[in-house]
DNA sequence: GGGAATAACTGAACATGATCATAATTGATC
DNA sequence: GATCAATTATGATCATGTTCAGTTATTCCC
C-alpha cells in the first residue's frame, strides 16, 4: 500500500535518502565520521547543502541511517542462530556476538554509533525501536529458558534480560567507549559476565562446578 | 612542592584555571551545555577567547573540570559511609547512591558528563585516573566481601567487581542516556539488580529465599 | 491543460568551536 | 634595572553544522 507506484514525489523522496544514506556511509567509512562534511554528503548525494536537514534533524542521525539496516540483518542472523543453539548464555552469545563481530569491522564509526544508541533521546520510530525489539528478544530467550528450568521463575523475563544485557552494555563501552578493554577480551569477557550472571557471586550455593556446564 | 609560593607564571595560571571552571560551571547549571558559548565563559573568567583552548583541549574538556573536585568529595563520602556499612550490596549502594543523587540534581548537565566519562579516550592523569580509583574501590569492598565469606573465592576480586560496575552504568545510562528509565527507579532496580548479581539467574541453588536478606 | 495550492529544494547567511600569527608578559642574566 | 629568550594571551580568522527567505517542482481541482 505504501509500496508500488506511489507518487511522484513519494517516490522522489525516498530515493534522495537512499542516496543520502549510502553517500554518507561510503563517506564515513573512508573519512570517518568527523572528518566527513555535511557538505560533502551533499554533493556526493546530488542535493544541495539545505536538503539534508529536510531529512535528518542533525548529521548524527545519518548514523542511525546507516546502521538500522545492518543492525536487523545482524538481528535477525543472531536470532535465527539462536534459535538453533541449547543455552541461554550461548544464545545471548550468539546475538551478542554478532553485534562485536560488526563493530570491530570499523571500530571508530561503531563509537560513534554505539554513542548515539547509548545517548540519543528515543524517537519511538527509530533507534527507540530498534533497542526495544532487542531488549524483547532478550526477554523471551529468558522466558524459554525459565520454561526449560535454566532460569529462575520468581523473576519476570524483563528483568532478568535488563541484568544480562547490562554486561553486554558495559563490556561494548568499555572496548569501544573508554577504549580500556582489547578487542580480542570483549568476547570471553562478555560470556564469562553472564555465566557469572547465571551462576552468581555469592556463595550460598553448593555444588557450583557441577551444575554449570 | 608544587604549591608555596611558586612564580607568578605558575600563580596567574592556576587562578585562571579556577576562574575559567567557576564560570563553566556557573553558565552550565544556568544554561545547559549546549547553549553556553565558548565565548561566554571567556567573558565570564575575563580572558580572551583564544585563551580557553590553552586550558583546555576542547568544550567538552570543560564538563571534567566542573565535575573532577565534586566527584572526588562524593567517592571519599561514599567510600566513608561503606566503610560504616555492613553487606556487599548495602555498601556498593553507598557509593553508587552518592552519584545517582548527584546526578539527579542537574540531569541534563549529568548526562553531557556521563556521555564524557563513557566515551572520552583515557588520558592517564584526568577521567581515566578517576574511573581506575573508582573500580579499584569496588573491588576492595568485594575483596574483603569475599573475606567475610560473603561472595565465591574463585574469582578475582577485579572480575567480580566488573560484573557489579556493570549494572551502575547500566542504571545509570538508561536513567540519562536513553531516558528510558525514571529516575525514581534508579536506586531500587539497581539494588536488585546488584542483589540478582550476587544470587544469580540460574536455578541450581536450594532455599534461595532464606540465605538472601 | 491551466492555475492555485502545497510541498520540496536551494545556497547564501549565521552561529559557534577551534586555530594561529602577532602581541604582551614574565623571569633569567648581566 | 636594561636586555633578551621563553612563555602566555589575544582576537581576527577559519571551518563547519544548521537555518531560512526565496525559488522550483509536484499535485489537485476545474
Amino acid at each position: 500500500m505504501p509500496e508500488a507506484a506511489a507518487g511522484l514525489r513519494e517516490r522522489n523522496k525516498r530515493a534522495k535518502l537512499e542516496r543520502i544514506t549510502a553517500a554518507a556511509l561510503e563517506l564515513f567509512r573512508t573519512k570517518g565520521f568527523e572528518e566527513t562534511t555535511a557538505r560533502e554528503i551533499c554533493e556526493r548525494a546530488g542535493i544541495g547543502t539545505g536538503t539534508l536537514f529536510l531529512y535528518v534533524r542533525d548529521k548524527r542521525e545519518l548514523l542511525f541511517l546507516t546502521f538500522e539496516a545492518d543492525a536487523r540483518r545482524l538481528f535477525a542472523a543472531g536470532k535465527a542462530e539462536a534459535a538453533r543453539t541449547a543455552g541461554l548464555v550461548d544464545q545471548l552469545m550468539c546475538l551478542f556476538g554478532r553485534f562485536t563481530a560488526y563493530y570491530a569491522l570499523d571500530r571508530a564509526l561503531s563509537k560513534a554509533i554505539v554513542q548515539e544508541l547509548f545517548f540519543r533521546a528515543h524517537d519511538p520510530g527509530g533507534l527507540g525501536r530498534l533497542t526495544r525489539e532487542f531488549a524483547e528478544h532478550v526477554a523471551d530467550l529468558v522466558e524459554a529458558a525459565q520454561a526449560r528450568g535454566e532460569i529462575r521463575t520468581d523473576l519476570t523475563p524483563a528483568r532478568a534480560a535488563m541484568a544480562l544485557f547490562a554486561h553486554y552494555a558495559y563490556w561494548t563501552l568499555g572496548w569501544l567507549g573508554t577504549e580500556m578493554l582489547a578487542r580480542e577480551s570483549v568476547e570471553p569477557g562478555l560470556r564469562r559476565a553472564l555465566e557469572l550472571q547465571v551462576e552468581g557471586l555469592g556463595t550460598n550455593h553448593d555444588n557450583r562446578i557441577e551444575n554449570t556446564r
